[in-house]
Formats: structure tokens, sequence, C-alpha cells
DNA sequence: ACCTACCGGGG
DNA sequence: GTGTACGGTAGGT
């Protein structure tokens, strides 16, 4: 009997003689990989009967047969359990197979004795990860027998399995790919016709790329007699480096079923899963692609779903996230050249082939750099990276929930059907407090924030689906919500408000432990659990949750909209001036009072604040300027500039970050924000855009400058309204390249009469100061700073040079 | 204004 | 495979 640990990092499970196996295919701390099965996890559900039915017998009879295989409930008991934090009677039935499950549920869903059936959607491999307490990429302690199987790898059958600690796995061999393809760029893609032109590999170490034409090239590339050989060789690469994590960009819906497809066509099998199984792709509209015993990770899934709150880019293509994070783009080529080329077998080649590396190289280092953030997930959430890798949000905190309330004997509410999720989502929330600024130039701000405002709301509270309205407390602990009547109650502990505080205190445990020394990995525990804490709101208002509680979630916003109050009310008893105010956040005015002053109110503050609600004091800033809206009087929200004490300027919500503005318009209305706040007055920015406008006339500023960026989102043929963006594809259509969905158009509106359409040429076309200054000027440069000028008194004609000279605004 | 259909990423 | 997305928005009505 062998003793031993590893770290899981793939599981999958097989029927084998009517019996269920799981494997759990992993790596021992020597670094060797194994699998090891464990057959001795039941499937099972929960039926709920109704008071009195005595349904076992009846249940324990029902089978049913699909696909040769026979279903049957194998025994059936009776256990307390708890539903929305009540108690109740439930029947745990065990089934022999796990696809007895969902078959034997569709019998027994509308029995009259039966209340509900619930948890029969919960995947096998999901549920042995929960019941066993097992995480994956953590220490696990294993006694066992090697025994023989048809694996890649060594395989253990266990005798006992157990988590042993949260040490997490070191060192992952991961390889990254990206293939090349024929075809047209802008027409569908077709991986039933087109052939796969060349595969680029890359690991540590590591660089290939497998073609089947020979070429001229600078670059590490092994040349095969035909397509199918290099699908076959792409599998023994992968075969002879043992990657523990295999990575692409969007290779579940692109990638993976391409070489499948091809894969298919030749009769090849793509068997690189570690039981010799195939590569899986997932059907339905959106493709997934899973290897067993080798992680998977979509590259591009895990940005869009995970990480994009953090990225500026609102485009995920590998150029626009690669430069984000890593600060290194795509090689430029001519994608529209590849296929001619390969037709031609020119010498282009060789730089496909170099561009071909590149993208493998920028996918591995995408995957090296947010590793991290996916393996604090996983250990969070405790579900298998392949999975966590295609969440979402409230998916994380679902399961999340669904681990943790195991232990609370808490049976999970079935998922919404169709039209019960659009029933909830007809139920409007209210939302959050905004008090809007009044527009100004103003000095001496100091901004208040609520740390974490929505869950320490839950926390303090004790919001949870199963304590609001309880029969104990009516009355007290009452939301301030005026369309329901809504209260928590005040004597047991709900399991959100519970899981909550845990995520709380836990990430105050990291911050403390990072304040002692910077860890990549803490610092991603830190991320992970502040926003598993911030997406319990959103889950519990969100139509498709489980635990979906309208409830919850209008009472969390009715009170984050009192405890804003509180201190808008509070700070202008105490004679501060409150300039703005959304959601968690407060800006005021000293006027006569001071900055000890605030601190000593944000302090009185915190005492009449309940549990772990904190109001903080962000920071003092000497200067801000908030504009007005288009429309009218009133300031806009979200938009705003402040400079702090050591004149760092900090602009939010301006366009200044905006794509399809010309630089010239985004420079000018920074630096106009930027002198204003610095100056304290308007003379020097009114100076600054005169002398723009007097450059513009005089045609010096460079081309790059008064360039526009649009991204093109359909054929050009399918648009009715031909704007200037459409009129310079259609430019660059004319002289030959290739333009379509996606493609970015740069442009610049020229001199001449008539609609702007007709003025638009392309950079190149253009000498420098051949462009039209007056639409610059108009068009970009005033539209951009005329509500900050607005906001201290200076005309637009003025900056133009034609108006008189008013009195200019200064700070208040 | 509201509703529906389609798109994203990849070549 | 004990499941199948989802959130945004362009375009039509």
């Amino acid at each position: 009997m062998a003793k031993f640990q590893f770290y899981p990092l793939d599981l999958t499970y097989k029927v084998v003689n009517g019996k269920p196996i799981i494997y759990i295919f992993g790596k021992t701390t020597d670094g060797q990989q194994i699998c090891v099965l464990d057959d001795s996890f039941e499937p099972y559900f929960y039926v709920i009967p109704k008071a009195g039915a005595d349904i076992k017998d009846k249940l324990t009879a029902i089978s049913a047969e699909k696909d040769n295989e026979s279903y049957h409930i194998t025994r059936v008991e009776s256990e307390k359990m708890k539903f929305k934090e009540k108690e109740i009677d439930a029947l745990r039935c065990f089934t022999n197979v796990p696809r007895a499950v969902p078959a034997l549920k569709d019998i027994i869903y509308d029995w009259d004795s039966v209340e509900s059936v619930n948890e029969y959607d919960i995947r096998f491999v999901r549920r042995y990860l929960i019941d066993k307490n097992i995480t994956p990429l953590t220490l696990v302690n294993v006694e066992g027998d090697i025994v023989p199987e048809k694996l890649k790898v060594p395989a253990i059958k266990a005798k006992s399995i157990e988590q042993f600690s949260e040490d997490t796995v070191k060192n992952l061999k991961i390889l990254a790919f990206d293939i090349e393809t024929y075809g047209e760029v802008g027409r569908r893609i077709a991986p039933e016709k087109n052939p796969i032109l060349m595969i680029a590999l890359y690991g540590e170490n590591f660089k290939k790329i497998i073609t089947w034409k020979k070429f001229k090239t600078e670059e590490d590339v092994e040349v095969l007699p035909s397509e199918a050989d290099v699908i076959q060789r792409f599998q023994e690469l992968v075969d002879e480096y043992k990657p523990d994590v295999i990575a692409g960009y969007f290779s579940d819906g692109f990638d993976f079923p391409y070489i499948r497809t091809r894969a298919k066509k030749y009769k090849l099998k793509m068997d690189i899963g570690l039981d010799y199984s195939e590569i899986r792709i997932g059907r339905g509209a959106q493709k997934t692609a899973q290897v067993t015993g080798i992680m998977h990770f979509d590259v591009f899934k895990f940005i869009k779903r995970a990480v994009y709150k953090t990225l500026k880019t609102d485009v995920y293509t590998l150029d626009a996230v690669s430069e984000e994070i890593l600060g290194e783009k795509k090689i430029d080529v001519d994608m529209s050249r590849l296929s001619p080329a390969w037709d031609e077998t020119s010498d282009e080649l060789g730089l496909f082939a170099k561009y071909n590396l590149h993208d493998a190289r920028l996918t591995y280092k995408l995957c090296l750099n947010l590793i991290p953030n996916l393996f604090e997930l996983v250990k969070v959430v405790g579900q298998m990276p392949y999975s966590i890798n295609r969440m979402s949000f409230s998916q994380f905190v679902e399961w999340y929930i669904l681990r943790q309330v195991k232990s609370l004997k808490e049976i999970a509410p079935n998922r919404p059907g169709y039209n019960n999720q659009m029933a909830r989502q007809a139920k409007r929330l209210k939302g959050a407090f905004v008090f809007e600024p009044t527009p100004g130039l103003y000095k001496d701000i100091i901004v208040f924030d609520y740390k974490s405002l929505y869950p320490t709301i839950i926390a303090s509270h004790n919001i949870s689906p199963g304590t609001v309205n309880c029969s104990c407390c009516e009355g007290k602990n009452k939301a301030p919500v005026d369309m329901i009547d809504a209260w928590f109650c005040t004597k047991k502990r709900g399991f959100a408000s519970s899981i909550i505080e845990d995520l709380i205190t836990r990430r105050s445990r990291i911050k403390e432990m990072l304040k002692e020394k910077d860890d990549v990995l803490l610092n991603a525990r830190s991320q992970t659990l502040k926003d598993m804490a911030n997406s319990f709101y959103g889950y519990l208002g969100f139509s498709a949750a489980r635990w979906y509680c309208y409830e919850c979630a209008e009472s969390i916003l009715g009170w984050a909209r009192q405890y804003i109050h509180k201190v808008i009310d509070q700070a202008k008893e105490q004679g501060f001036d409150v300039l703005y105010s959304d959601t968690d956040s407060v800006f005021i005015r000293l006027k006569d009072k001071t900055k000890e002053d605030a601190v000593k109110f944000v302090e009185k503050i915190n005492m009449d604040l309940p549990g772990v609600m904190e109001l903080e004091y962000q920071g003092f800033y000497p200067g801000g300027i908030f504009v007005s809206t288009k429309a009218g009087e009133s300031g806009a929200k979200k938009k705003y500039a402040l400079i702090d004490d050591k004149n760092n300027v900090k602009i939010t919500g301006f366009e200044t970050v905006r794509r399809n503005w010309s630089f010239i318009a985004k420079d000018v209305q920074k630096e106009v924000i930027t002198r204003i706040l610095k100056e304290q007055n308007a003379d020097s920015a009114v100076d600054y855009v005169k002398k723009v406008i007097a450059d513009l006339k005089e045609g010096r500023i460079p081309v790059e400058k008064v360039s526009i960026r649009t991204q093109l989102s359909k054929d050009i043929d399918e648009y009715d309204n031909v704007g200037p963006h459409v009129a310079a594809a259609q430019r660059m259509k004319s002289k030959g390249l290739v333009v379509g969905p996606g493609s970015m158009i740069t442009y610049v509106v020229t001199k001449g009469k008539g609609r702007i359409r007709d003025k638009v040429k392309l950079p190149d076309e253009i000498k420098q100061g051949d462009y039209d200054a007056e639409y610059y000027i108009d068009n970009q440069i005033i539209p951009g700073v005329e509500r900050i000028f607005s906001v201290v008194n200076v005309k637009k004609e003025e900056l133009m040079g034609k108006g008189s000279q008013s009195k200019l605004g200064s700070f208040i």
C-alpha cells in the first residue's frame, strides 16, 4: 500500500461495469504526472416530500432505460436538512450511475406526494469535489495501490483520499499554441473546406512551428509532407512535451474545434487526452474544448469573464489585451496576404511563421500572467481549473455558496426555468443614489467613501435569502425601502451574511500580510476575495441565480442609499459643503473647516455604524472640477477631475479615454483640465487652446494627431448611412485592402466643400497640413473643452478669438 | 421607446 | 456528461 501526496489538476469520471469511477489527474510532490482512481463515491439527488407522505418504497421501485443502460435508485435515506434556511425532512436518493439522476428526476418531478426534486443538475465531478471537500491545485493525501489502467500516466486506485493542506502546486509545464488557416479574410471561416497552414507551439525553452510547405525563414520550422502530417505531429509534440496546461487564445471556439474538424476529415484520432480520449468539443452556441487530464486554459475566455473589469480595453483581441497586460503588440502583418502567399509558396510565409510563433508566445506570457488569478479563484471557489476558466462571476458565487452550505445541510434551490427568469427580470431594482454636482471649479475637496459598502451592509444587517421576513423579528432590522416590506432576522445568522463576513475577514488578514511583504499570489488572493464579496449583491439580484432574492437586493440598495444620505446630511449639519455623491462616496468642500475636522467627522460617523461597516477618509484634493451635462444646468454624473497635493491630476469619465476621438482633441482636453486645476484659473488654458487653434489653422499639427480611429462593425455594403469611417473604409477597399467587420479604420478629414464623408482621406494619402482645420476646431477641439470652460465662464467665441474678454472664473 | 437577433474571439 | 452562456447593442418596429 503506497502513501503519497499530490495536487489534483483535472477530473473526470467513467462508468466501468455499472459503477462510476472518479479519475483525478494531477502531479505528485516530486513532479510526476499521475491519476488517482476513486470508486467510492455514489451519485445522488434530493426529494423533498409533502408533509406526511411516505414515498420511500415508491422511489426505490422506479427505473428507467436509455441507450441500453438501466437507471435506478439504489437506496433512499431520510435526512434532516434545511431549505432556504428552514428545517425540513428530505430524502436522499442514491442512484446506480450519474446519468440516472436526470433521467429519474423527470419521473418523480410531478408526483402529487412530492414538494420538489433538488440538486439533480450538479455534475458528478463537481459534486465529488464539494462532498469530499477536496480543493484542486492544493495538496491531497492518498493511500492506495498501483493498478493497470489504459492511461498515459500511472494509475493508483485510492483506498483513502483526503485534503491535506493549502500548499499550492508550483512549476506547472505550460504549452501555448496557435494555428494559422487558409481562407479569405472577411469571409466566413470554413474549417470543413480550408486547411490548417501552420501550427506554432511555445513553452519554456521550447518553440516550434510545424507546416507543410517549404519557405525561407529564420524560425525553427519543421516541414512535413501534408496537412494531415502536421496534425499528427501536433499530437506527437503535445504527447512528448507532457504539458500540465495547454493554452490558447479563443482555443475553445477556434483552434481546437478547427483542428478536430480537420483531423476528422483525414480520419485521424486526436487522442491527446491522458486516457487516450479525443478532444471533446462542447456543442451549443458557444463551443468548449476539453482535454482529459490536461488543463485547457482558454486565455480569452478567462479575460472576458473574470478579468475584464480590471482592463481599460473594451475589445478583447489578442493584440489589445497583450498590449495592455504585457505592453507588447502582435506583429503587424496583412492577413489578407497569407492565403495568396501560400498559393504562391512565397517567402512572405517566413513573416507569417514569425507572426504565428509570436502569437503563441503572447498567449504563453498572458497565461503565466493570469494563472495566479485563475488559481486563486480555483482555491476560493473549489472547482477545477477547467471549469473556473469558463465561469463568470455569478457562477463563482453560486459554486462558492454550494460548497459553503454543504456543512450547513442546506439543500440548493433549483435554477429557475425560462419563464421564472423572465418574471424575475421584470422586477426592476431602484438603483443607487447620486447627488448631482453643481458644475464648477472647487478647492479643498475631501472625498469619503464606504469601504466595501454592499458587502458590509449584507454582513451587518444579516441579509440572506433565509433571514428575510422571519416570523420572530417583525419590525426589527427593517430595510429602508418603500415598495416592499423587508426585515431580516436578528436571532439566527443567515448563510449569505456569514459567508460574506468570512470573506471580509479573510481579506483583512491577507491585507495585513501584504503590509509585511508584497507577494503576487497574496495580491491575487486579496483581489479574488474582494471580487467575490462584491459579486454577492449582484448575485442576489441576478435572475438566473439559484439563491435569487429580490427583497435582499432591494434592501441592500435601500440601506446603501440611507447610509450615504446619512453622510451627506451630517456633513451639511457640520458646516461642510457637499459637492457630489455617487453610490458609496461623498465629495465635500472644506470651506472654513480643516482637514482635521473632516477626519473627526469620519470618526463620528463610524461610531454609529453597525457591524463591519466603515466610512473611509479617502483623500484630500486641493482642487477639482465638475462639468455640466450636455442638456442643462445640472452636473454630469461620473464626470469630474481632481488634483491631489502632489500635483497629480486624476480624470474620471471624460472623453480623453475614448478611442473614436482624434489625438489632438484628447490631448487638448487633458491639457486644459490639467492647466485649469494646476494654475487655479483658466488663463493659461485659454492661451493654450488659442495656440492649438492657430497651429491647426496654419497646418502645423502632424497627421497622426488629426487621425481619427473607429472600428468597423459590419461589412461596408451593409451600412445604410455612410459615415466618415465607412467612406474611409471604401477608400481602403478601392485600394485593394481587405476591410471587414472588426477592421480598424483610421482617417483624416481634409479641406474642401461638401459633406464630411466626401472629404475623408487615409493618413498616408495626405501631406502635412492637408486637413480641414475648421472641422477639427468645430467638431473635435471645441466640443471637448466647451463644457470645461463654461465652468469658468469662458465662451467658445473667446477661444476662437472672436468674442470679447469675459470675466474669468476661478476656484470657489 | 421597446423588443429581438446577433455578436464576440479566431483566420 | 447530474448544465449550456451572457451581456451588450445594432437594427427593426
